[in-house]
DNA sequence: TCTTTATGAATGAAAG
DNA sequence: CTTTCATTCATAAAGA
């Protein structure tokens, strides 16, 4: 593998205009490694299914969860590719924070394309980079104001809970079976931990998709191996 | 392996200030291809076998996702408690992708209702967890198409020079968040010479999988839409 | 290296 | 419909 790679890179650099046949955006690399982790995943909560449902009767179901485990589950949700992600560079980050203090909350499209453009003279960035910027940083330190100055103490809860439900003022058009248990209190941690929540399943097939508890086993990537299955 | 990967973008970026460097053969990406179509495959028996288990052993559907949510507990720890809002089901979003590239963009009371009741087949949903979906993929394909549409204004730059080159790789319609960073996949003609049909079941009563044409049905071609989702 | 943290990005829901 | 908010996911950077 790694001698291949080697040389694939190199020529790589030295053929850079030629024929070396396939070129993948970043947007289709992405949607490939989300379509291999969707079907990952769904592979593995149909044999979850699978082995629920066997457990009783035979051994068909986990076998195939054994094998399915050791063959691909592991690769679930991994990445083919590590996603790219912009990082300002000292001198943008000083100049947003800088913007940002001057209160002006609310950056607007024609702010975004000012700063960006400002700010692409001091390194590659886009619009969305900007837009994405102040949406987290006007978040977060909303959260921390919050975190921080929780010192309406116990009664709060229960206020907030309440004030927080008030305002649920959608007309309930239409309306399932839904978790929209907007017991969204103003998650303090303490408000988070005594909550007795309601347990049971809203997505029974596949809750955990979303996994990101350190497995140890995340060791492996969805990657084709040399004899073209996947580990 | 990862690490592999990051030299290897470090590399590029270096040597050749340049980007796109994402190349597959035509080989690789037929195997790609087949391999994930056998994913497809595999998927689409697995619940149809799922779907015969279930009836046959007179279970509920309700019951198996009391089940497997249990189970998923165990495993996966502490999670379930805290999600407060509608997560698609990987099946869930194929379909609604399939719908939203259909073109029909109004998707009308009438039709929500109709699809809503289709979903709620593979995971809790409702009908305005659609509406909302639908919005929000209109809204946002529009703002993807807003960001790459007008074309490169500010060329004061080295960046903004990379970024059109950048463009010029992309024939689709891309992302709107990505623009920058890059990095290589590179696979071997030998990892693309095998079967994908080794891929992970080797159980007998599930051995017949593997001799399926993938492409037997549409569903089963899993391949990347122009604007980078999945369908 | 491996683990933890900070933070860029994605997205469901809701407001405007 | 468009914009904004809240939450979560993923990863670059920092720590051990």
């Amino acid at each position: 593998w790694q001698k291949q790679l080697q040389n694939n890179e190199k020529a790589d650099r030295t053929n850079n205009n030629m024929m070396f046949v396939k070129v993948m955006t970043d947007e289709q690399l992405e949607t490939l490694r989300k379509q291999i982790a969707v079907y990952a995943t769904l592979c593995d909560q149909l044999v979850e299914m699978h082995r629920t449902l066997s457990t009783h009767h035979d051994l068909t179901g986990v076998r195939v969860g054994n094998i399915y485990c050791d063959s691909l589950m592991t690769s679930a949700g991994q990445k083919i590719t590590s996603r790219q992600r912009w990082t300002p560079t000292p001198l943008q980050l000083q100049i947003l924070e800088r913007i940002f203090d001057q209160g002006n909350g609310t950056p607007s499209k024609e702010k975004i394309k000012e700063i960006t453009a400002e700010l692409s003279h001091h390194g590659q960035i886009s619009e969305t980079n900007v837009y994405n910027w102040f949406q987290n940083r006007r978040a977060r330190s909303k959260r921390k104001l919050q975190n921080n100055v929780p010192p309406t103490t116990i009664e709060s809860e229960v206020d907030a809970e309440v004030d927080s439900k008030d305002k649920k003022t959608r007309p309930e058009e239409l309306i399932g079976s839904q978790q929209q248990q907007h017991s969204t209190i103003i998650m303090t941690n303490a408000s988070a931990t005594n909550r007795p929540e309601k347990l049971c399943f809203q997505n029974p097939e596949l809750q955990y998709l979303n996994n990101q508890h350190p497995n140890k086993n995340n060791k492996s990537d969805p990657i084709f191996t040399s004899d073209g299955t996947l580990r």
